[in-house]
DNA sequence: ATAAAGTAGTTTATAAAATAAACAAGTTTA
DNA sequence: TAAACTTGTTTATTTTATAAACTACTTTAT
């Protein structure tokens, strides 16, 4: 009847950040903080959880002697996310 | 970009009972237990949520001397759902 | 050269939510 | 009349989310 969903997407800021990175692919840091609004703290925590889950990888580098987080989707990410989507269905369309 | 999830529905539990009782217009304790494989307690918590946020009305009588409590689904409750999966939407949806 | 302000985050502490365990109040069955 | 069952509620515990505080370094102004 009802799916289970997942707990790692079913989060109104991990699913917002894998969702963008869905379409971008990979995205910074700062990019994610500006477009969730999340503050840096909450962010932090929540990438590092996507990516202990495996649906993300970050590569941290320096850009004009700053650091630079980027963000990038995993294949595990992605099919994650299509799943979490049926699993969604399942509450939303009734029968 | 991001439209905020409504926090009462952004749970599984709650999402589910909200799900059944907008088939169903109306449901008993123990029907909405056996569907959503909830504990009671867990079940008990997450109906008075529901209630206090008018979202659903609880009757209680008694059917064949046992406690009867029925749960119904408000219209504040009928359109706080179609709103949430308008704000899923803009989560699921690329643009 | 150095203090003040800014960038880009992480870690730790607090608040909120979900869940489970324990309890209540009765009913039925052996 | 004791044991087991029904239908829940309340309280305690665990998990999760969020915010506050901190780290470490850079830039700008003095």
């Amino acid at each position: 009847m009802f799916k289970d969903l997942n707990p790692i997407l079913h989060s109104q800021l991990r699913l917002a950040i894998v969702s963008l990175l869905i379409s971008l692919q990979e995205a910074e840091f700062t990019y994610l903080k500006e477009k969730t609004k999340a503050t840096s703290g909450n962010l932090s925590v929540q990438l590092d959880k996507l990516k202990t889950e495996g649906y993300i990888e970050i590569t941290k580098t320096f850009r004009n002697n700053y650091p630079l987080t980027m963000c990038k989707i995993t294949r595990k990410g992605i099919s994650a996310f299509e799943e979490y989507v049926e699993q969604l269905k399942s509450y939303i369309n009734p029968g």
